[in-house]
RNA sequence: GCUGAGAUGGCGGAGCGGCCAAUCGCACCAGACUGUAAAUCUGGCGCCCGAACGGGCUACGUAGGUUCAAAUCCUGCUCUCAGCA
């Protein structure tokens, strides 16, 4: 029976930290579940704070006939996968995501590892964990272009036209959620021409469905956190987010892609612009960051699979270890 | 000292006699979330009672006044800002 360790938590607990401890007492690989870490050349912002004993590495994924060239780091010999693996420039979303996390796991299996599933972006946790059923319905741009014009009310009407089940099923929030509204039509109407035949929850798995998992969240009081959050910012303006924006302008980004759309780029825009000191920009990013932080606790808190821990140092370390151990150690109780 | 403008909830800022516990934005609190998720969206936000419809209390610098009714009109005072001395 296959095993999926996966750590996750709020920004700035550590993250990472432990994963690479836990990595190396039980030769596992790290695969990051983070959505903005995918990004090629954002490092500063979005926080790939690698150790300098990193190497880039280079390995051959896919078929013998047609392999594949995949990058990953390799931090005192543990593998991190799941970094830079998409362009600033180009859209990224859940379902990219699951197709390489799905290949990346695959290959730790094969290779007799164990995959420790690291991030903060609860969506891509659940997609590997549970799967996403409809994550393969393709973005329909044309369709969307004129549904944007419609207001919620519409949109929420068009939907329940076309598939009244999952309009009813919509919270009151997610019936004011334009974004979400549109999706869920954009599904609907490929669910009408495939003649429903999307839906198989197997073909969504990326794990196997009796894989065991252990989720580990990093629990740390909210007052210290904000504190960490507050001075981490102003350490990322430090070591030059300023100057690896304006690199990645002159590479051809802009201020509309959805790779800019991450904390700490999307607040100097208005700096750039000229219409806010850069010390408006900090503030703001350390409140926007903190109110993240907020949302991503909400969203795990809900996980009940969760086992938390607080994690502050080493002796923490070694604790949550030993939970580990104990579930590693694990007889599969069923006959595999 | 004179003249003009203004003082509104944690902040910014509407309202200029009744529909005002007071639009809106920010901050704050809570929540949602199945191809943008560091994204997007929702609710709450003077105090007290109530599950809720609702009710009570205190509030728009301060003290008075006019009015059935005032954040809104009048007067004194205090303070702030601008211009003139």
């Amino acid at each position: 029976m296959k095993k999926l360790l996966v750590v996750c938590g709020p920004t700035a607990t550590g993250k990472t930290k432990l994963a690479l401890y836990l990595a190396k007492k039980f030769s596992g690989e790290i695969v990051s579940a983070d959505s903005r870490q995918v990004y090629k050349k954002m490092n500063i912002g979005t926080g790939k704070d690698l150790p300098a004993n990193t190497k880039l590495e280079i390995k051959k994924l896919g078929p013998t006939s047609t392999p594949r060239l995949v990058g990953y780091y390799s931090v005192d010999r543990t593998c991190i996968w799941g970094y830079d693996i998409a362009s600033p420039k180009k859209e990224f979303s859940v379902s990219h995501y699951t197709k390489y996390a799905r290949e990346i796991i695959r290959d730790i299996y094969k290779r007799n590892k164990l995959p420790i599933l690291v991030g903060g972006t609860g969506l891509y946790i659940k997609a590997v964990v549970d799967g996403i059923e409809t994550a393969n319905v393709l973005k329909n741009q044309g369709l969307r272009n004129v549904l944007e014009k419609l207001s919620v009310a519409e949109l929420f009407e068009k939907l329940s036209q076309m598939d009244s089940i999952k309009a009813a099923s919509l919270n009151s929030s997610d019936r004011k959620n334009p974004r979400r509204l549109i999706r869920a039509i954009e599904v609907a109407q490929s669910k009408i021409i495939n003649h429903e035949k999307i839906g198989k929850p197997s073909a969504a798995r990326i794990i196997d469905e009796d894989t065991k998992i252990y989720f580990i969240g990093i629990k740390t009081d909210w007052e210290a956190l904000k504190k960490r959050i507050v001075k981490r910012v102003e350490k990322r303006i430090s070591d030059g987010i300023e100057d690896e924006i304006r690199k990645l302008f002159s590479a051809g980004v802009t201020w509309e892609m959805q790779s800019m759309t991450s904390l700490g780029y999307r607040q100097f825009r208005e700096h750039f612009e000229g219409k806010i000191s850069k010390e408006e920009v900090i503030k703001k990013w350390q409140s926007e960051e903190i109110k993240y932080a907020k949302r991503q606790l909400t969203w795990f808190n809900k996980e009940k699979r969760i086992k938390w821990f607080e994690v502050n140092s080493e002796k923490d370390m070694k604790s949550v270890e030993k939970e580990v151990k104990r579930w590693y150690d694990e007889k599969d109780d069923k006959k595999s």
